[in-house]
DNA sequence: CCCTCAGGGCCACTT
DNA sequence: AAGTGGCCCTGAGGG
């Protein structure tokens, strides 16, 4: 909905972010993906953030977001009671505590607009109970954690690693990450530095380069890194299954691609310039977007869809910092297994892939109900186009392209890998020469996102119409740019769409693999990757 | 079985 | 009289 006036928050039914809160130590990230632990710093932040509406104290969630004791009563009269305002104004009244009450039509409008679900107010108005979004809730709650965590990481309070060169952890294989000093801040930190203070404020000295252990044998090494080795890592786990050959390597430090506003401190010689999946006006190394549009509606159609789309680079960053948080809080004598750290990478990938859905102006006219059954019917596929896209963009041939920037040798996977997941890295592979082969453009990955995620054909989706002519429409929309783009190349629409049911298997089949290992007790509890296979295996 | 917490109701107060 | 907002009650769901 599109309020003149006000600063519309980016409106994020349910992930709406705390303005600010950079202090308070938390649990680690997933703690309470299915028990509701609310650490210190969340109830602090959660008390201390102000609503998203008015800017009064928030009391808590209601009606699908944390709002003001205030804008929950208003919010209930006036769905409860079925109120239609009228603006005397222009519809774009000021709304803060002293105005509030001035123009309920304005006021109204904000609730809508910034996330509070009508659905939410029970037409039985039965008292007491949990409402059907609790699981949202807590997502939004833990997506909150993570992201007062990332401010009180980047400062003041920097998760500092003591580590020394001389330590080895008593599991050699292990990712450990290891510092050349002492108390060295690690590099993703200077990385949020450089974000949060782009003019250099906070930046006394350049990032101190992290000691790593590379194993040349299996490890491509890019030139000028702007993580100057920050990993020693070797994994036991990850690629083996239950049972086969333990698999080592050292992972490369990430050759990652800076955004362009974190080049304050690091230079990077050769580095893409931009992630597939960030915002439309940075250069891309897919194939470049057509220069003459098919038509401006189309390519509006398609810009729109792009702006959802999340920075690589700030997800990346998560991740990193994800992990040296579990690291930190872990203590140098227990590192992370790969196979952990592997599904806590996908697990954040996961987050980002359901951040991305829910930001999306289409996917937020769907009902909460339908939200829920989309995602849960196609995460994993969402997972392996994310990964397919990271490939076709920055992965060099016969490597893998991981999110945190490094780069592993699919030989040295396959070699070590058990069956299950040897088959599934080749399939995967395979998929990615097919689509580097249609040369691929960030306009069709995202368009075959959008294609996945509205599927009409998803049992319980009530409003199956409304996503039928959201696919329908993207549909038309790739196609047309397809045409337009690739004009020598008639099938590639078709060509594009025969991929998906690839996609769709592969997804599948990693489904059926990591609840394998789930079974096995392999996957860390309390993740959302662990919450979407239950919820499709119960 | 107890606790949590989000939705509903009540009612003093304001407009 | 209608609307507001703070406070309390209720009860499903989770530990």
């Amino acid at each position: 909905m599109d309020l003149p006036g006000y600063r519309p928050q980016q409106p994020q039914p349910l992930v709406h972010q705390p303005d600010t809160c950079s202090e308070g130590l938390l649990t680690l990230e997933g703690s309470s993906t299915s028990q509701e632990l609310k650490t210190e710093a969340d109830s602090r932040a959660e008390s201390e953030e102000s609503c998203p509406i008015c800017g009064d104290k928030v009391s808590g969630y209601h009606y699908g977001l944390l709002t003001c004791e205030s804008c929950k009563g208003f919010f209930k009269r006036s769905v409860q009671n079925n109120k239609h305002y009228t603006c005397a104004e222009q519809q774009s009244c000021p709304m803060n505590l002293s105005q509030r009450k001035r123009c309920p039509f304005c006021r109204f409008q904000k609730c809508l607009a910034v996330g509070m679900k009508r659905e939410a107010v029970r037409a039985d108005r039965m008292r007491g109970g949990r409402n059907k979004f609790g699981p949202l809730y807590r997502r939004d709650r833990q997506m909150k954690q993570q992201k007062v965590y990332h401010q009180a990481n980047a400062a003041p309070y920097r998760i500092k690693m003591e580590t020394t060169q001389t330590h080895r952890p008593t599991a050699p294989n292990d990712l450990h990450l290891v510092s050349s000093h002492t108390s060295t801040t690690l590099s993703s930190d200077a990385f949020h530095q450089s974000h949060m203070y782009p003019s250099g404020m906070g930046q006394s000295s350049p990032p101190m380069p992290l000691d790593y252990n590379l194993n040349t044998d299996t490890v491509l090494t890019p030139p000028s890194l702007p993580y100057p080795g920050l990993y020693h890592c070797t994994f036991p786990g990850y690629f083996q299954e239950k049972g086969e050959v333990p698999f080592s390597y050292s992972l490369a430090p990430p050759n990652y691609p800076m955004h362009p506003t974190l080049n304050n401190s690091f230079t990077p010689r050769s580095t893409p310039a931009s992630s597939p999946c960030s915002t439309p006006s940075s250069a891309t190394p897919f194939a470049q977007a057509p220069t003459q549009t098919p038509d401006t509606l189309t390519h509006s159609f398609l810009s729109q869809l792009l702006e959802a789309e999340q920075d690589e680079s700030q997800l990346c960053a998560k991740v990193l910092a994800i992990l040296q948080r579990e690291q930190a809080s872990r203590g140098k004598h227990d590192c992370l297994n790969t196979f952990s750290i592997m599904c806590k990478v996908a697990d954040q990938t996961l987050f980002g892939l359901v951040e991305w859905a829910r930001n999306s102006a289409l996917f937020k006219e769907l009902k909460v109900e339908d939200q829920m059954v989309l995602l849960q019917s196609c995460w994993s596929e969402l997972l392996v186009l994310d990964h397919l896209c990271r490939q076709v963009t920055y992965g060099k041939e016969g490597c893998i392209y991981l999110v945190t920037g490094q780069q592993i040798k699919v030989l040295t996977i396959i070699s070590q890998a058990g069956v299950t997941l040897s088959g599934l890295v080749l399939r995967t592979q395979d998929l990615v020469s097919k689509l580097k082969a249609l040369q691929l453009d960030r306009h069709e990955f995202v368009c075959l996102k959008y294609l996945v995620l509205f599927n009409p054909d998803v049992k319980s989706v009530q409003s199956r119409r409304q996503v039928e002519q959201i696919q329908e429409r993207v549909n038309r929309a790739l196609m047309e740019h397809t045409q337009h783009s690739h004009p020598g190349h008639s099938d590639k629409f078709g060509q594009l769409l025969l991929r998906l049911p690839e996609v769709r298997s592969i997804s599948l089949q990693v489904e059926e693999y990591l609840y394998q290992r789930h079974l096995l007790g392999d996957l860390p509890c309390n993740s959302l990757l662990t919450e979407m296979l239950h919820t499709k295996h119960s």
